[in-house]
DNA sequence: TCTACATATGTAAATATGTTTATATGAAAG
DNA sequence: CTTTCATATAAACATATTTACATATGTAGA
């Protein structure tokens, strides 16, 4: 029984939502989607780890990089909410913007030839002033 | 997205899913789950109120008594979540024994003719002693 | 080995959630 | 209209979760 609910607490908050879907397109390093969620590097650690003892996740590391993914062993049920999140997540704004930065996140990554914090970390800067310059 | 995470979070709870799972199998009142799950009512109506915010129960006013079912306009999500649940649920000890109690419970209520508070206490009170007698 | 860096984890404060006890509401019966 | 009873809600408390900040771990390169 605890599994189960556990699964559910899992799921029963944004940016582990977000990170699930953005996670469904592609492979990424902490690095990564820190810069496309804009939040702390702990931050985006915990809630890895969160989704990864519920199972969601599975990890490769890199030199100093790690890359997670959903796992390719996902057991049944969560396949079937895997499912179910890809689609009813077409309806929400904030997983829209995610899908447009993460594709922004992989060009500057290609133009820049880099994977780090620094780098990420200007791609966020510069996209909140791009943001904040639009308004 | 709150709607999203808001379902999730409301499944996050062992006696939210037990609740779930026994109106399920049958329209309820109050008393009886009361009497089933062996909690105090204002519990059962605490959490009763968050699965019917988030959109999984509809409600029936009988007198005094107020019977909860599952919604039979449940929304796509909730519909798969439900067939996902009844999938997995097997598999719970707790589970099968609510509805093992459930039986009971049902035969209890013909055989005094009543549903209400005072009787499903009573039930309460047995099956405790009996659960005591047996180890 | 020392330094730099990516990531993880410990800790404490802020917030949310679960549980119990007491009380309010609202229907039925007297 | 008063009492009784089923259910809901409020208040108070304990516990869990989220988040930020500081620090630890582990890898790569000098």
């Amino acid at each position: 029984m605890k599994e189960l609910t556990n699964t559910f607490k899992a799921l029963s908050d944004d940016q582990r939502l977000r990170i699930l879907m953005l996670l469904d397109q592609k492979e990424l390093c902490v690095c990564q989607l820190m810069g496309i969620l804009g939040v702390a590097q702990p931050l985006v650690s915990r809630n890895l780890a969160i989704l990864s003892r519920a199972g969601f996740l599975q990890e490769r590391k890199d030199g100093k990089l790690r890359f997670y993914s959903i796992n390719r062993k996902l057991a049944d049920d969560k396949k079937a909410i895997m499912k179910l999140l890809r689609s009813q997540i077409k309806d929400y704004t904030m997983i829209q913007k995610d899908m447009e930065t993460l594709q922004e996140c992989t060009e500057f990554q290609k133009m820049t030839g880099k994977c780090d914090m620094k780098t990420f970390t200007e791609f966020l800067k510069k996209r909140k002033a791009k943001k904040g310059g639009r308004r």
